[in-house]
DNA sequence: GTCTCGCCTGTAAACGATTACAAGAACGAT
DNA sequence: ATCGTTCTTGTAATCGTTTACAGGCGAGAC
């Protein structure tokens, strides 16, 4: 048995198809048109077709949020966000992961044809010439919840990472460790080279030295495991700030294994203030970059574009803070 | 500048909107034919349609993925797991977070209209008469990651709590540990229902009384904090077994707090195998209920019904399996 | 040389909705 | 009674594809 058409229905309703469709849009209608009609919907159980709906009306009304890594908790909160923007637009949120590569999100972008969506919101690690052109030619509107060069002339929301890893320095500062150590993400990513310079800045700004410097595989928490022997053979740092939650928790569980107090011995910051800075043990002191108010700005921005393509592109620029917990002193 | 449709490429190329689909399809066209029409292609940029191809060939290639809460890591693993199996076989996966209101499910199962995607799989917390009817009524193939009636009909792929009770119980009889204390999620939900009968059955087997059993609000981080200090006040036991990881890694924050050692004054074990249990600390030993492995069952099971919706129904139990850690002695 | 058989290509009819347009009904005004 | 206005409803075109069907053309067989 197969699903009834609008045309059943009308057939049913003993109408036309266009008075069906009136009526399921809300259109004016005779108090008995309306009753007719939702009679034969209830009875025959239609339900309207999606693809035909939207092949007519030339909206999906679905929208694609693409991050690199699902298991990475930053991505939950700033995924809620864009989630409670664009539901109640009316829009259903698609997730899609893109993995680490940029070919990945430039396959995605492209093949982000006419169809699947009707807008895109992309917070891609790593930055080319490929996406931005890609993106640049994408069918739909396209908004960047990262860093792309300005002449591009796209929607984006970013993160003020310098001016958080100043927080971050300021707080170890006044907690008095000044020997900081520092673990990075790939730097060749744009929140890993973003963070590299933030963090340089910083120290400067306080006129310190970096104790050290390491660059972890990935983002992720076995990255942050890994890094940690190279750090803890260097001796001589108070404090490590790392460049999001994941690595920070994975290498305080290696610095306790070293039979390091966390925050006695050394002081651990990490970045993104996600639900794991909070799950961690201690809990963790995070500079928040901000990911709801950045998934929620992005979303607007995005809703914004869909509603008119012509308007000039802007760029926000989402303040940080810092959550003190107890991985600090 | 809109985009360029079949019909303009047919035009570019000299030949006929069908030659062009055909070629477009990879069906046998001449050597010729296929230069001509690629290249108009390659020259306008055109791409398909979704809608449009998805309206006529009665298929959009995509399926949706659904769970109660996003934030809860156990999902990123079935998530992967999903996402592999549907990739492979060319469909794109869309996540949608239903919460955990037995009529939020309904009304996405509903929703769940031809048109948005040609299946559906789903991980209900909560079942009830209304949801196992909207399965069975849905237009698009609905594959149950929990447990539903066997009467209802349909793909199940489950999980087997009471094994998984089992495997922890035994581990802490083992290790020494016989004064149990357990907290469960809501009661009312399928999980906590499924594991509060486990977990009762697992100490009968052992001739075990339990020293204490408290039902947390949801299953979240939030919620194993807030029910730890009813039972840290009922002194007396050696061991908690969680619900999931989520309320385990609460439950530790507040034991902590309260001055108790894990695993020396409590052994804790959590359920799920999440990433989180990975990355708590101390590690938790945890119950792997086995949720990459229902996720991958689970899509496959979709696939199968998709490719053929009159098999026979077919409910799959996964076996669970015991990780240790440090989280018990 | 004609007939048949294949192969390729084009024409046109779907798919299931929305919506411009036209036609008919009802109603009040003249 | 006739006309014009407004309101409702139906007819049919349309969105951009896929695909059944038919036509055309060349080759091989007699």
């Amino acid at each position: 048995m197969s699903r009834p058409t609008i045309a059943g229905v009308a057939r049913a309703a003993g109408v036309s198809v266009a008075s069906v469709s009136r009526v399921l849009n809300g259109l004016p209608a005779t108090e008995e048109m309306v009753e007719r009609v939702q009679r034969a919907v209830e009875q025959l159980g239609y339900v309207p077709d999606a693809r035909a709906r939207s092949l007519k009306v030339g909206r999906t009304f679905q929208l694609t949020l693409a991050v690199a890594d699902v298991g990475n908790p930053v991505y939950v909160t700033m995924m809620r966000a864009v989630e409670e923007v664009v539901s109640a637009a009316g829009y259903r949120l698609v997730v899609t992961a893109t993995g680490p590569d940029v070919v990945d999100e430039v396959a995605l972008v492209r093949g982000m044809a006419r169809g699947y969506a009707d807008g895109l919101l992309i917070s891609p690690l790593r930055v080319d010439e490929d996406l931005v052109k890609s993106i640049r030619e994408c069918e739909v509107p396209v908004v960047v919840a990262g860093n792309v060069p300005a002449k591009a002339g796209v929607d984006t929301v970013r993160a003020n990472s310098p001016k958080g890893m100043l927080l971050a320095v300021d707080h170890l500062a006044y907690c008095g460790r000044t020997r900081i150590a520092f673990v990075n993400g790939p730097a060749d990513t744009v929140p890993g080279a973003a963070r590299a310079k933030g963090f340089g800045d910083a120290l400067k700004t306080h006129g310190l030295e970096a104790v050290a410097v390491t660059e972890a595989a990935d983002f992720t928490f076995a990255a942050g495991r890994a890094a940690a022997p190279e750090l803890v053979k260097q001796a001589g740092f108070d404090a490590v700030i790392c460049a999001n939650d994941l690595l920070a928790v994975g290498l305080m569980h290696e610095l306790a294994a070293a039979g390091l107090d966390v925050p006695g011995d050394v002081a651990v910051v990490g970045m993104d203030d996600s639900e794991l800075a909070e799950q961690s043990f201690p809990p963790l002191t995070s500079v928040n970059l901000g990911s709801a108010e950045r998934g929620r700005r992005a979303a607007e921005l995005l809703l914004a574009r869909i509603d008119d393509n012509d308007r000039t592109p802007r760029r926000i620029v989402v303040q940080p803070s810092l959550s003190i917990r107890r991985s600090t002193p």
